[in-house]
DNA sequence: CCTGCACCGTGACCTTAGGTCAAGGTCAAC
DNA sequence: GTTGACCTTGACCTAAGGTCACGGTGCAGG
């Protein structure tokens, strides 16, 4: 027995390797035991256990330099840190649980990106027959809104689900779209913005924060076209809003100017 | 809105710092997005989607080396790893709760370094009316043995148990602590000796592994003297142990030689 | 127009908890 | 007497960023 064990078998018996009990003689975790004759370190029953306190708390999570005043503290402190470790381990048994419900959303790259709500958005306007292209636009504008209004975004798709809800903005907007692919002088873009403004006028409700609103069409609509097409202008888009909002201000309603 | 977010905007999106990002341009995670006129780097929905996969994947516990490959990968592959990655995360999981329930054993230091079966040994000496110093000897020998023969830590336990349930046996064994304090040519000692040796040839379960048992009893002897008295030598406890080992010979017990 | 301040750029070094490698000494066995 | 397993020290490597230094950019207030 030659007096205690040799570093392999204390490190087996803590369960840890032999490097890692170095580590933690260099730390001064754990106090260096005597030597024998060949300068070999000598393992008593008093390192064994501190060895064993030390892993188990660093295998908890505390950080090894905290680990040395921890268990030199007097009982009454050291419950009460075992007690903060434990804490500490619960969140991150919890964090870890948040986690892997989080995995789930990556088999779909829309429900990673926003929260169940938009994406609930986003399906109603696939539901109601928008374009496909279109809705990725709108996609990409929700992704850039939730990033750069984070504190108006709920109110934001509140504001599009009221929408989304009415059948007669659902199909000016989806002739908006298709306007794109018409001629710049085209006579129905008028038209479409007369038709728009009516329904504004009609339904206050709908046109919301026209700030935001406007930023939000401009956006949404240049992303699609930029992404599927390679295009940077969305012009037909931007002349039916000025129209549509010229109109609107005729009719009296305070619509600011850009 | 200058076509796109700059990277502090990024990171906040995705809840990550602005080096981190850097970092995953740098690994290769996420491709670099275009700059702007004074070479800042401008984010797009596309790469706001890949920097959120990442960093879900990252805080997973995915190595940030296999993400690439993982996320590149088809969405047969891609659904077979996030599986595997979830069935890692639970193994963490149960990991961080066995620890958690491990740490309650470091409040005291006997539990944390021997399995409960050992701990009840202990007890049923501590019941039994063993000295206080015996038995902490005993608890040294114990770790010893655990460490020095692992696999054959249970059936010692056994053979323990065995005897702590022999009235006889505990008696004797009181007063072969006892004698410790004898002179070494006190004649008790051999009687001693003599009723120890009829007590194992009345009922031979009780001797177990003669070498094994044997090393134990110097060995937890030595050490309770060791780490109480600071003596090296325990002459009484070897002496006992020789003559009644010569008892068992003579009655023709094999008891092999040291 | 200048100055602050908050943001962006790169590059080099620091951190935690060890792992790996190198070069040599020791021990038990065959 | 040599092999192979173990021990010694020391120097360097790793992941996943953090921190520091030093400089450029963009915008608001005086």
């Amino acid at each position: 027995m030659m007096g205690g064990l040799a570093i392999g078998q204390a490190a087996a018996y803590a369960e840890v390797t032999v490097k890692t009990v170095r580590h933690y003689h260099r730390l001064g975790l754990v106090d260096e035991p005597r030597r024998d004759s060949s300068g070999y370190r000598r393992y008593g029953s008093e390192e064994l256990l501190r060895l064993v306190q030390v892993r188990t708390l660093a295998t908890a999570g505390v950080p090894l330099a905290e680990i040395g005043a921890l268990l030199d503290a007097d009982a009454g402190q050291f419950t009460a840190a075992i007690a903060d470790v434990e804490r500490r381990l619960n969140d991150r048994i919890t964090d870890l649980i948040a986690r892997r419900d989080t995995l789930h959303r990556l088999a779909d790259g829309d429900r990673a990106l926003l929260p169940d709500r938009a994406c609930a958005v986003l399906d109603m306007m696939r539901d109601l027959g928008f374009d496909a292209e279109y809705v990725a636009g709108q996609r990409e504008g929700l992704v850039l809104a939730r990033a750069l209004l984070p504190g108006g975004f709920d109110g934001f798709l509140t504001q599009l689900e009221l929408r989304l809800d009415d059948a007669g903005y659902v199909e000016l907007t989806k002739r908006g779209w298709e306007a794109e692919g018409w001629d710049q002088n085209d006579p129905r873009i008028e038209e479409l913005a007369i038709a728009t403004a009516d329904l504004y006028l009609a339904n206050p409700s709908l046109m919301g924060d026209p700030d935001i609103m406007r930023a939000w069409i401009e956006a949404s609509t240049k992303y699609a076209l930029i992404n599927n097409h390679g295009e940077v202008q969305a012009p037909i888009s931007t002349k039916l809003t000025a129209l549509t909002e010229a109109r609107l201000r005729a009719a009296g309603v305070p619509v600011p100017r850009e």
